[in-house]
DNA sequence: TATTGTTATACTCTATAACTATA
DNA sequence: TATAGTTATAGAGTATAACAATA
């Protein structure tokens, strides 16, 4: 089929939605049951970027609810791939850390990713992918866009 | 809070889905109970941008199931704002269009979702912002992304 | 027999509130 | 009293399969 697809109008939220999910979709439908879903991907990839971190951390910078992250966090330690261990100056924090198998796993989901993406942005050249990557990168980075609750 | 944020290791479709999360939250804090949901925008939108269409269609550009598209096309259809007649030619189908109800809700809700895009993009400027979104049209609009489920 | 749309259903994702343990 | 995390629960979003009507 020839692609008649959705202009939203002009609008950038409703195109940036439209890539993700079908992101999304592509990954998890790419990814064994060994692997990690795109959900869990975020949280470790949050722990790479940033280095371990309080589940507080997770809410703040992700965007997800408190309650959410303690789900997510249960998955990811069953699977040995985080740990939670007390933290000594505030026993009310849990320090999150990657296990070697939680590094070896997002870097198994990364492969993929790149796969999905290599398909997904594939009409744009490379110096686009960059720029596109690099604009997004700048929204997101940018206060109003970091996943504040605003709570 | 000085806002550090995921990098997400370099990838795209991360950023997308945090910007797009970011944006359908603070669009639907911003709705009252009179408009439409962000996933009622993109059907509306759909009939904006195409015109009057069977429902098939919904599910092949929005990436949605068919029986998502029922449930979504019920609640717009007792709202007002959409109606459903069988096509002639063809009585298995439902031809679906905008009352202008529905036009009038649209719009309403984009003017809502111009307020958030200046917010959250608000660090790029103009000339950056229509780049990005030329950029995310132009991969939204490439066969690989449409919302087809491969099946 | 194949297709469009519908229903029933279950599973995933998200949000709210009440609770605990620490501070 | 306030904060970090947990639990219970409900609601939104999504996917699968079985079905009715029509082709």
């Amino acid at each position: 089929m020839n692609s008649p697809v959705p202009r939203y109008s002009g609008h950038t939220i409703p195109l940036a939605s439209h890539l993700a999910r079908a992101g999304w979709r592509a990954l998890d439908r790419r990814v064994s049951s060994t692997e990690v879903t795109h959900r869990q991907m975020l949280v470790l990839t949050l722990l790479e970027d940033r280095g371990p971190m309080a589940q507080k951390a997770f809410r703040e910078f992700l965007g997800l609810d408190a309650s959410n992250v303690v789900g997510l966090l249960n998955e990811l330690e069953e699977q040995g791939l985080v740990v939670r261990r007390r933290n000594p100056d505030d026993r009310r924090q849990h320090v999150v850390e990657r296990t070697d198998a939680g590094v070896r796993a997002l870097e198994h989901t990364y492969a993929r990713l790149a796969i999905v993406e290599k398909e997904l942005l594939g009409t744009l050249t490379p110096a686009e992918q960059a720029q596109l990557q690099a604009l997004l990168s700048r929204v997101v980075s940018a206060p109003a866009a970091s996943g504040t609750n605003s709570d």
